[in-house]
DNA sequence: CTGTTAGCGCCTTCAA
DNA sequence: TTGAAGGCGCTAACAG
């Protein structure tokens, strides 16, 4: 029924073994047999059966990639950098790996399930992208797996991701950047900043709002619970923790968003609402994702170099690129200047 | 090293082929059998061995989803909406499916090596999304593929693609979107309209163009091939042709755009020129993805129910729900009107 | 309901 | 440089 190696081991007359040694190169073999071996494989349509070949060698070619939301591009964007350094078809790597793209939808089960289900594919490598839950019996749950996929020679990169003893890991400096957009406000003179965080359990939603406070406290501005709200990562908890907001306490003037998209959200309410931006509330976000310039007017934001960490966590998952020495590398964050922020009004 | 299903066998005293029958729940064991053998299985911290259980069963549970372009969110919502369907972990299916998302970049080769890839994996079941590339020898290499995979036993569906005979498709009305969003215009008395069609070989690009030159037709309006220009489904497409156009012609009073991206270009571009939208040109895209709302105005475009049609694609990928009779089922788009579009200037 | 017995298709020593 | 042979870990008949 199907062809397997046999088939063409008996067509180009030689072993098996020699059929096996031509396609996975990893032994010498003479060009004139290598020849005849292809053209066997050629000609018999062949195609090798990977649970077959896995099994044997202990080992698979697949990559998994996990992500919390594919359908946002800030995911989008560092999947399709690691994908494409990992290989897989056409890639620089040239190789032949099945770098896969894996949606938690940001459950934590889901993200096990993940593991799990990778684990038993012994896959070869695995990126974690994203915020973490922060959860004691989760994140262990989580370490646990991942020392267990590294016992298994998985390797185990994290990006954007806060540090696990388990694995390599490259961290956005989500409070660093939270902290400079704040002080950038604060220098247009702003002094009631409402700010819209992510879910709560979230390590970047922690992260960019302890930056935040860092330039309240270190500028002197009492940092009112009030004006904190959190919601989703999405628009629609954008538009109403801004109404929110400006329910609880119509002077602010500014509002500093968890990310950009959320940072739309607001800006939809503030014109709903009748105010103009920033003349009336300057919005702030954080990504810098390809549509933040696009916002009328355009969003300042901090810009994470996410297809750059992205490539280089791919390049580390393949062994293409070392680690960093201590097993951690911070990227930091830019903070970009745009048309939705400016001085308060009078 | 690694616990086997033997060491649990051994541990629940039973043989290996009943702890096999737990895990895979395909046969009845007794109560009391299974509670022995899932504790083993827990005590021994034992994870299935994907490959040899693919091997020896000859399917895998690994489902793939290619995809044009990760990092866009036409891509992202449909195999968001596939993935969830296929169940993946903690899916509605509840089941064990490994869904996977490969990002072909939009080339042909890639689409390709990993359809081969996914048949190296025997894999469940394919399901393919966007608009595919019009080259004949692509197109039959790709159906010889198709072709290969369904003998072999893995179910391949179309989304968001056009028909192909070698599997069940689920079809985005291009043609008939592009003509109502250009009848539209031309019914707010739009005569002189700017084209910006998507890249020239894809198939969605022909179709929607089709749709708009048909509504041209319809009214009598003569098809100037230089108010119609060719880019990329990006931003900076959008930007270039729209100046390219207005280079052309300065009397257009609307732009048509391939997609809310190339779209959303334009705007950037017309307010570049000093135009107002849509008091000096109208503006109009296509897709509804969400920012296209966050837009200002907010875009006039054609609403495609991407998530409906992924969750629908991904039901039939799995067997639960029966394809359409015909094997083909078209999707429509529906008009949505907002700021962008509005009567030409005088 | 459960155990026994063969492979599934390939990789990888070991010899030659 | 090549061939022979054993086994990777699991499933699927077939008995019982």
């Amino acid at each position: 029924m199907t062809v397997t190696l046999a088939d063409v081991a008996a067509r180009a007359q030689v072993s098996p073994a020699t059929v096996s040694r031509v396609l996975n190169g990893n032994y010498p073999v003479a060009a004139s047999t290598r020849e005849r071996v292809l053209r066997a494989v050629d000609e018999l349509d062949y195609v090798l059966n990977g649970p077959a070949s896995a099994l044997a060698a202990a080992t698979s070619d697949l990559v998994g990639i996990l992500v919390n939301d594919i359908a946002d591009p800030f995911f989008g964007i560092m999947a399709s950098a690691i994908q494409s350094e990992i290989g897989g078809p056409g890639g620089r790597a040239g190789g032949e790996r099945l770098a896969v793209v894996c949606n938690t939808g940001g459950s934590p089960e889901r993200e096990l399930t993940y593991l799990t289900l990778l684990q038993r594919q012994r896959a070869a490598a695995v990126v974690l992208t994203g915020g973490a839950v922060e959860d004691s019996a989760h994140a262990s749950a989580v370490g646990n797996k991942l020392r267990k996929l590294a016992d298994a020679g998985t390797r185990v990169v994290l990006c954007g991701r806060p540090p696990a003893p388990e694995a390599i890991a490259l961290t956005f400096d989500n409070r660093g950047g939270g902290q400079r957009l704040t002080e950038h406000l604060i220098g247009l003179g702003h002094r009631r900043l409402g700010y819209i965080a992510g879910p709560e359990e979230r390590t970047t939603t922690r992260h960019r709002l302890e930056g935040h406070r860092d330039a309240l406290a270190a500028a002197g501005i009492e940092d009112d619970p009030r004006r904190t709200v959190h919601g989703r990562y999405d628009r629609h908890a954008g538009y109403e923790a801004t109404l929110e907001l400006l329910h609880r306490d119509p002077s602010i003037t500014a509002v500093v968003a968890a990310n950009d998209t959320v940072a739309l959200g607001a800006c939809a309410a503030l014109r709903d609402s009748g105010l103009r931006i920033p003349d009336d509330v300057s919005v702030a976000g954080f990504d810098d994702l390809p549509f933040s310039i696009d916002a009328v007017p355009a969003l300042t934001t901090v810009h994470l170099p996410l297809a750059e960490a992205g490539a280089r966590a791919g390049r580390i998952a393949m062994g293409r690129e070392e680690p960093p020495a201590s097993g951690i590398a911070t990227v930091p964050g830019e903070l970009v200047v745009r048309g939705s922020t400016g001085a308060p009004r009078e």
